[in-house]
DNA sequence: GTCAAGAAAATTATCGATATTTTTTATAAC
DNA sequence: GTTATAAAAAATATCGATAATTTTCTTGAC
């Protein structure tokens, strides 16, 4: 028998829709997992009918968890035409780097400014998460692997928690989710050629000690090896700018 | 006799509907265009009935079109609860000046660089329809004040048109339009007070002569002066940041 | 008067049906 | 074979009806 479509999703036990209030946001989540983790993949057709079968939402809540994925830029629209998921490229990516180490950085250096204690406290704990799932990363990569891309971002929205500028966040956190795409990709090469637990815990020190300038060109490292990495794997040279 | 709802109001010769190529888009750009005017006041409630009856549109197109708006960050919504219109606050506008001031002359810096022959007259062009406007703000303040505002951004877009980094141009985009709304409560006030003609003018002589230091510090002070004359307006002391 | 609980009203969220447009396929002329 | 045109199919965009939720109003106890 045909499984019925949860007209609430989100009040049910379904763990892909925690924290969604309306459909319309699970869609928008799930469909974001898609995009990002590459199920969707970049440049393909994002066709109404075909999804909402998948999803189990009807055409108007779909509609509107593809728009909001515009936002992000996940996403492209064009008029009577429909919806693609984002395109990929290697200029982009660099595109990407730049700007994301700027407004990284940015929030960094305003979060050390304006840190207290908690802020501290937040940062160590998300690092602590972050090491436990590492260290089930190597035996069991596929498993842990979404757990790793979440704790990850929670280690780095910590650090940069204290920050006031609400836009450097908002900007930073786009930018943040358009690498994660990439990312995902270079994941396997990438695992092993970096010892990432020591550039983040060598970003958590410079954090707490205060030092706003080691700390900042420690994450711009960081960053920097993403678009390496991928650059790396697909064996084109590149130039990284600072 | 009431007016008939337009299926496809874009394809209709409605000056405001221009470019639109669905109904989606014709409302997203009313909304945009009211809110970022006034008319809809920051903070207030948007009642999905009530719109549907103002603009016209179905309540699956409306709330498309407001859902597009949440990208500029000019709606906020909050599930099950509704959209609102994006709050203003002095705290908000420093932030968003910070911030433009960086992408614009990060904008700028670059197409200064990479502009050709082509974009240098690009910008002449735009500075001239913008003079011509200007000529008339004077006489017909109200009538022609869309006009100046358009052209304004026509100008300073094709300023930073040789930009090859579209997430600055997208960014600088967002941040422009957010201070657009804080440019109309200042408006009156700024009027005679500051020679905006002359700021474009050696804005446009220093980008064309590609002196990028002193494009950018021009592109600085403007920017800043629409946070100064705001909070003149205001009466609060307001320390600039550089 | 204030607070709480329940009923009524208002509002949001969701859906699937229908209208419109785009894309594909078929046919015909050159 | 290529191009142009027309018909058919597929897909997008739009709507208003209905379900679910939040907000407001009413009533009653203290």
């Amino acid at each position: 028998m045909e499984e019925s479509a949860p007209r609430m999703a989100a009040a049910s036990g379904d763990a892909l829709s925690e924290g969604a209030k309306t459909l319309n946001e699970y869609a928008y989540q799930r469909l974001r997992k898609d995009i990002i983790s590459g199920v969707l993949a970049p440049g393909s057709k994002l066709r109404i009918e075909h999804l909402r079968a998948t999803y189990q939402v009807g055409s108007s809540t779909l509609r509107e968890a593809l728009t909001l994925l515009l936002a992000d830029a996940l996403v492209i629209a064009e008029g009577q035409r429909g919806f693609w998921v984002a395109p990929i490229s290697i200029d982009d990516l660099q595109d990407i780097t730049r700007m994301r180490k700027m407004m990284a950085t940015l929030a960094l250096r305003e979060s050390i400014k304006n840190g207290d204690d908690e802020w501290e406290a937040g940062i160590v704990a998300a690092f602590h998460r972050l090491s436990r799932v590492e260290d089930r990363l190597a035996a069991e990569a596929a498993e842990v692997a979404d757990d790793w891309e979440d704790r990850n971002r929670e280690f780095h929205e910590a650090a940069i928690a204290a920050c006031t500028s609400r836009w450097t966040r908002h900007f930073r956190a786009i930018l943040y989710s358009q690498s994660e795409r990439y990312r995902r990709f270079s994941l396997v090469a990438m695992n092993g050629r970096r010892d990432v637990h020591a550039e983040h815990q060598a970003i958590m020190e410079a954090t707490l000690a205060r030092n706003a300038d080691l700390a900042c060109r420690l994450t711009e490292d960081h960053i920097d090896n993403t678009l390496l990495s991928m650059t790396h794997m697909l064996e084109i040279p590149v130039t990284v700018a600072r």
